[in-house]
DNA sequence: TGGGCTGAGGGTATTCAGTACCCTCAGCCC
DNA sequence: GGGCTGAGGGTACTGAATACCCTCAGCCCA
C-alpha cells in the first residue's frame, strides 16, 4: 500500500560492503548481548573480530555508532527519496512513503531489529543515541514539508507538526511489531497508523478544523439512516456506497 | 490564555536553592561563551567558580546537564501538573497547559534561554542532549494521553500522536522566540500554535478525517465521510455515534 | 624495474569525562 | 565527651575518543 508515485524504489545502493563492517557489528552484539552493552569494551568488540582498536574508530565514530549500523544510509535514502520528489506529488503520501524506508529497513532484519530494541531499551545511552536519529528522520521530512509547504500561511508550522506526527505514528507501530518479537509483516500496522494521520492532515483540509467534508466533493459519500437501523445492515449500506473499497 | 482547570500553578516549590549549583552554572557558561563548550574541561568549570572537581559531579550528572539546570525540576512539575488532572479535564487543554509549563521555564529567563540556543545549534552533542530532553517531556505528555484515551480505540496511538504534534508545535513557536532573540512575549506565538494543533485533534472531532456522524433528528443518523476513509473506520464512527447518542 | 603515491589497517600515547573510594570537618543529637 | 550525618574535597582509575606515526599492499608511471 504505497501511496505515491515512484514508491518506495530499490535505495539498496549497492556499496563494496567492507566485511570488516559487519564483522565489528557481529562482534559488537554477540558481546552487547552475552554480558550487556555498558560492560563491553571497545577493546574487548576488536580483539573478538580480531582487528586493532583503531580500526573500529575507522568505521563507526562512537560506540553507539555500532549499534544502528544502517541508520545513516537510511537517512541518506530518505534524503534522496524526498528530492526525488516531483512536484505533484502529495506531500502528505511523500513522507509517508518516506517514513516506509525506515520501516522497511528494519523489517529486513527482524531478528537482530529485536535485539537491538532489547538493548535500547535497557541502556539509556543508547536510547539517547536513539531518540536523536529520530529527531534527524523528523527534520529531514519536516524540511522537504517546508519547502512543500512555503506558500501556505502557518506552513513551517504545519510542516513541524506533521513531520512530529508521522514519525510518531511510524514509531507507534514499529514498537508494537518489536515488541511483539518482529513476528509478522509490520507494514499494515504502520499502514493503519499512517492513514491515522494521513487522514487528519490531508492536503484538501487546508485549516486546522477544516476537515469537515464539503458535500459537492465527488469524494464524500453521504449516508442517511434509521437510529434503530441494525449495525450490519449500516455497514452493507456503506459498504454499497463505497462500491470497490 | 490558559485552557484547562487549574492552569500552570506556581511551581516553583521553593527548594533551599544551593548557591553552589549556580554558581557552577554561571562559571560554566562563562567558560561555554568565551571559549566553546568542547574547549571547556570540567576542570576549567571547577577552577572558576573556586570548588572541588568532586562537587560538580554531585549537581550534575553529567557535563551537558549544566547546560540545562532546570530542565528535571521542570520535567517534574509537568508529570505533577499532570497527575493532578481532574477526570473531568479536556486531555487535549491540559497537556497543551503543561508545555505551557515548559515555555515558561525558557521565558523565564530569556537571555538565559537564548544563550544555550547558541550553544545547542553550535554543539552537536548538546544538540542530542535537548532533543532527549524534549523526548522525555513527550513521553511524559504520551503517558498521560495513553491513560485519558485508553478506552478509545487505537488510543494508544491517538495518545503518541497528538503528544508529539503538541511538543512540535511548542518548539516550533519556541524556537522562532529564540532565533529572534528572546525579545518580547512568546506566550501569544505558542498559543497560536497550539490552538493549531488543538484544533485538529480536538476531542469532539472523534476520529481522523473529519468523518462527522451526527444525529440530525432523533431517528435519523447522517454520515458524511470520504471514499478513501477504511471501512473499518466508517463502522467505528457510526458504532460510537449510535452508541452514546 | 625502481620509485613514489595512496589507502587500508595497526599501534601507542594522550586527553578528558565519569566513577569509586576515602578523607576532612562542621553541626548535632545522645 | 563520643558518635553520627552530610556537605565538600582529593586522588586514582577506567574507558571512550583523538592524534600521530608506522607498515604494507597495490598501483601508476617514468
Amino acid at each position: 500500500m504505497s501511496e505515491a508515485r515512484d514508491p518506495l524504489p530499490d535505495m539498496t545502493s549497492a556499496q563494496p560492503k567492507p566485511p570488516m563492517r559487519e564483522a565489528l557489528v557481529d562482534a559488537a552484539f554477540e558481546l552487547f548481548l552475552a554480558r550487556g552493552y555498558e560492560q563491553t569494551t571497545i577493546d574487548d568488540i576488536v580483539t573478538l573480530a580480531g582487528v586493532g582498536r583503531r580500526s573500529f574508530f575507522r568505521y563507526f565514530p562512537s560506540k553507539e555508532d555500532v549499534v544502528f549500523p544502517d541508520h545513516e544510509r537510511c537517512l541518506a535514502d530518505m534524503t534522496e527519496f524526498l528530492a526525488a520528489s516531483a512536484d505533484t506529488d502529495d506531500p502528505v503520501a511523500r513522507v509517508c512513503d518516506a517514513a516506509r524506508l525506515v520501516l522497511r529497513m528494519y523489517a529486513e532484519k527482524p531478528a537482530f531489529s529485536v535485539q537491538r530494541y532489547g538493548l535500547t531499551r535497557q541502556v539509556p545511552g543508547l536510547r539517547t543515541y536513539e531518540v536523536s536519529v529520530v529527531w534527524k528522520y523528523e527534520r529531514t521530512l519536516a524540511e522537504y514539508l517546508r519547502v512543500r509547504f512555503a506558500d501556505r500561511p502557518d506552513g513551517k508550522l504545519r510542516a513541524n507538526v506533521l513531520a512530529a506526527s508521522v514519525v510518531a505514528a511510524h514509531n507507534h507501530a514499529l514498537r508494537d511489531w518489536l515488541r511483539a518479537g518482529g513476528e509478522g509483516d509490520p507494514t499494515e500496522a504502520v499502514d493503519q497508523a499512517l492513514s491515522f494521520v494521513r487522514q487528519t492532515w490531508s492536503p484538501d483540509s487546508d485549516g486546522p478544523g477544516g476537515g469537515h467534508a464539503g458535500a459537492e466533493s465527488e469524494d464524500v459519500v453521504v449516508v442517511i439512516t434509521k437510529r434503530s437501523t441494525p449495525m450490519w445492515r449500516v455497514v452493507r449500506e456503506v459498504e454499497s456506497s463505497l462500491g470497490e473499497n
